[in-house]
DNA sequence: GTCTATAAGACGATAGAC
DNA sequence: GTCTATCGTCTTATAGAC
């Protein structure tokens, strides 16, 4: 059950059971983390758990489904937007810190996690991905055709740009303190070169 | 034992276990692959493995200290080379699509599979791949600092551009008929932008 | 909603025959 | 060097008392 408190917000159980796997998964591997070590974190015991959640793998594919979520309602925000393709990617840019610095755990489990997927979650999760990918593609070369950047190759640019996004959360691991605009105004000057005329 | 044929490279039995258990770690991860899982990709039972490996961490350590050391060396050579550091840098960028393309499953293995090392390995994995990226700071600040690159914040320029580098083994796997050469000049142009002048 | 007890099976690794 | 048999432990998950 939900319970609010004035000025704060009372996970339920599940979430707060979602919230510690996401962490020790995120440490040590989807594998390597067993129902009794996320119980003992919890301070209860293992076959407790199963009162709230149907299975440990269900933890894994909600976790990595609300992220892939938010990812692809935050492109479709940035298709609806008017302006320029360079603007977009900026849009994108922010998109990923906005979802990092929110839910940096489950965010850390979309690089290397999903493996251990289920068949039919792992192909919902991919093909929601290979979406995204697709929708950043058609941005990222139209900017470059119309000459908003600068002339590289379009797949190995999305690449380099996406390999970077992803990797946001140890970034954000790493540096706490991090200032969102700023992280974000970096990021940009970095992945996103304007063409100089 | 090791055999020579002439005109090709027979592996040891040794090295056909550790090669056939990195494309299956790199596939599934550590923890999820079995050492009957690997037996069987090998067409022989699991027990036999142990006449050639001690233990299934041996083979992962093993996987993993090689390519580091591969990187290191690396590392240590573009160091003794004379010349400005933005050419450092160029030799760097080539040094690890050189070590991609050879030990593709290995390196795969760097980013996420390190953490299922035996704590006496991990800290020897961590300090070779700290003093690597030291190594590579050092190199990436003068050369922004003489204004041979675009001037940017030079850490977080450096986790860009090893973020992309480190997941080139993604490339590369997508990308099997790949020119060494083109994806070298094409990832020096993305990674270090140089300064208009 | 939490517990204890336990099922049913996979795991890494060893012993010892051949 | 490979096999079969097996040890001891850990795994996810369920049953049923409270």
């Amino acid at each position: 059950m939900t319970v609010r408190i004035i000025g704060a917000m009372s996970l339920s159980r599940k979430d707060q059971i979602k919230q510690t796997a996401a962490k020790m998964f995120r440490k040590r591997g989807y594998q390597a983390t067993s129902m009794r070590d996320i119980a003992k974190e919890l301070g209860m015991e293992a076959p407790s758990l199963y009162n709230h959640i149907r299975s440990k793998q269900q933890i894994l594919s909600e976790l990595l489904l609300m992220v892939a979520d938010e990812f692809t309602q935050g492109m479709a925000k940035v298709k609806r937007s008017v302006g320029p393709e360079s603007a977009q990617l900026e849009q994108l840019v922010k998109l990923h810190v906005d979802i990092t610095m929110e839910h940096s755990d489950a965010v850390s489990l979309l690089t290397g996690e999903w493996v251990h997927l289920e068949k039919e979650v792992a192909e919902e999760f991919i093909k929601k991905r290979d979406a995204y990918e697709q929708d950043f593609r058609t941005i990222l070369k139209a900017s470059i055709e119309k000459g908003h950047l600068e002339k590289v190759d379009v797949e190995l640019a999305l690449f380099s740009i996406l390999s970077t996004l992803r990797w946001l959360y140890s970034w954000c691991g790493r540096n706490p303190e991090v200032n969102r605009r700023k992280l974000e105004k970096q990021m940009v000057k970095i992945l996103l070169p304007r063409k100089k005329s």
